[in-house]
DNA sequence: AATAGTTGTAACAATAAAAGTAACAACTAT
DNA sequence: ATAGTTGTTACTTTTATTGTTACAACTATT
């Protein structure tokens, strides 16, 4: 029922890193801290960050760096690298209708292309916020 | 991660008692067998979309029947019935940030912001889908 | 009033998905 | 070589969802 907070730890590491001060190299341990889980789960989101051109990860010497601008970092760039197997469909479908019915042998198609709207409706929104706007948005809500 | 299969379930069942027969009666078993499911778990979805005023059902005597005309039932209106708890946020936030951390302290408050906007763009959508479109669909889909 | 069929609902079990954990090999600057 | 970090695997734990069973409550019919 819900989107996997993989995307919202995923933005939370962008955010971190894209306000990084000089000189500080940002390692799996500090964003763990950070965003409250386990080192491990933040290098598999990084991972997928990295292999999505959005971030860049020193092997070895450690540190994470972004490999865009901000403002071209979207939204929906972050989700499809994070939930390449609910892409392009997150409303769940249930999977063992009766074939021997009309309504049971239709519906899976009957409902996606409803689905295809309402999932176009939210990706279209996804890629139309940046990375950037997010950032600007923290540093309005820090400065309350 | 994934909005529940009820909503597909709960828009299932719709469309078969719209597409009903004359005289004859839909019981929960009959709505389990045409789904794949439990008859209890149709009858928990059922009790939802009776309460919210989308169905009637006898009780005793058992029946299912539309309470409106499906172009006055939205696709929001049964998701609200079956996920209230999803209401109005479907995306998750990850629990335990770090209070001691500027981004940790305020992520929350910068990803609603956002995914308000994107909940938003998805619920607007559903509202603009109705059941009767989605029968509509459906007999085209079996004619073909 | 008894019966048959159905719904409402609770308690519990099973399943699946997500997230956490630990461990260690691979890598790189020093 | 060493120290620190990432990549990755295997496994465990947790949580949410869904399935299952059972039975009380309800209603038309006889």
């Amino acid at each position: 029922m819900r989107i996997n907070i993989k995307f919202s730890v995923a933005l939370h590491c962008l955010v971190f890193i894209a306000e990084k001060q000089e000189h500080i190299k940002i390692t799996s341990a500090i964003l763990a801290e950070s965003a409250g889980c386990n080192p491990a789960v933040i290098r598999r989101i990084l991972n997928t960050l990295q292999s999505a051109g959005i971030i860049t990860t020193l092997r070895g010497v450690g540190g994470n760096y972004l490999a865009k601008e901000p403002n071209a970092i979207s939204l929906y760039d972050v989700y499809a690298a994070v939930e390449p197997e609910n892409l392009p469909h997150f409303i769940g479908i249930h999977a063992n209708p009766s074939e021997h019915c009309p309504v049971g042998a239709n519906i899976e198609n009957v409902l996606l292309s409803a689905y295809d709207e309402i999932e176009k409706a939210a990706f279209d929104k996804m890629k139309s916020i940046s990375l950037q706007q997010i950032i600007e948005k923290h540093c309005a809500t820090i400065e309350k």
